[in-house]
DNA sequence: GGGTCTATGTTGACGCCAGCAACATAGAAG
DNA sequence: CTTCTATGTTGCTGGCGTCAACATAGACCC
């Protein structure tokens, strides 16, 4: 489990910290039952509030459920830094790859939950950038291996492809992890 | 638009064939509106019946979501086949690839749905034999240019893999059908 | 310390939805 | 002409998101 975003300081008021309650109850019920299982109103009941508290904090449940899908991003980015520092320059994008797999493999919900439809990326700023610093390791890591721009262009939309591709196909079960692996190199 | 799955041969009792307008509007709501939008009352309603007219014809909602991604799959099955059929042997697999990408970028949100979270695939047999039938084009593609099984099964994962991860991306919106092309080859 | 103000939480309501049950009817089957 | 079945309707229950009105805890100012 990931728990990343600030709670804004905003602490200890009537309940502690509702809104880090919140989201630590909707990761639950997505990992649960997916996204169509994460209301407000269960939220709120894991939190032990009343079914309109969670409003003092997310002004809808889209916000909330955008919420936890950026704290995922922020995730993967984590875990995609983590690997490209720890790889040799020649193996990082394979590095990264590994990562994006194990990610979508280990947190199956909230990956797609953060590719998925259920989420109207556009209207929702903080996830925007936070799926657009995690896209940024992978173009940073082509980009450094070299070659002119329509070349990197095209590596970073092949390589972005592929792992996407194959992390989808285990966040779904339509492969298995070891399966996916195979098809990195 | 594509309409593929009989009717049952049940026509015309009281409405005329009601599972078929119910399909027609689940993929007009569909494409207005995500599968969220896919609601049975909604459909109902655009048919012109009562509220629980549909049941009599799907068991529940998610029984008629499947129903238009079982049609979505056979669909583009026969966008695949085609593809493949008039392409030499050796383009066959770049044939393929554009006809899925063509599909993903033309039916956005049926492909969404097709391969989203919002289905349970396991839970309907019909969906999953027709989401097989499609996958087997690309396997037997891949097959037929030859090599020891595992390197078959290596290239078919890095092919769906790839294909199937730019095909997400332009139906979400995050690369165009132009880039993604440029991936292909 | 006492008064006021704001952030936070509660209660209650509305309209929408999925699904169940009971009823109605059109046309087939005999 | 009767009967039976497939199809469609009406009415209900319980859950949901969201709005509006109200309550209160603690901060802030005097």
């Amino acid at each position: 489990m990931w728990a990343l975003s600030t709670s804004g300081g905003k602490a200890a008021y009537h309940h502690g910290d509702l809104r880090r309650g919140l989201l630590t109850a909707a990761r639950a019920l997505l990992h649960q039952g997916g996204p169509d299982a994460v209301t407000l109103r269960e939220a709120a009941r894991a939190a032990g509030v009343s079914h309109n508290a969670p409003y003092r904090h997310f002004p809808s449940r889209d916000a909330l459920l955008a919420a936890v899908a950026t704290d995922g991003f922020l995730a993967l980015r984590a875990r995609l830094d983590a690997a490209r520092s720890a790889a040799a320059p020649a193996d990082r994008l394979v590095a990264i790859g590994r990562a994006y797999l194990g990610f979508a493999a280990q947190e199956r919900a909230a990956f797609r939950l953060m590719f998925g439809s259920a989420l109207d990326r556009a209207a929702h700023a903080d996830l925007r950038e936070a799926a657009e610093a995690a896209f940024a390791v992978l173009r940073d890591t082509v980009a450094e291996r070299g070659g002119d721009a329509a070349s990197i262009a095209r590596e970073t939309v092949r390589a972005w492809g592929l792992v996407h591709g194959l992390a989808t196909l285990v966040a779904d079960g339509q492969i298995t992890p070891e399966a996916a692996e195979t098809g990195l190199a």
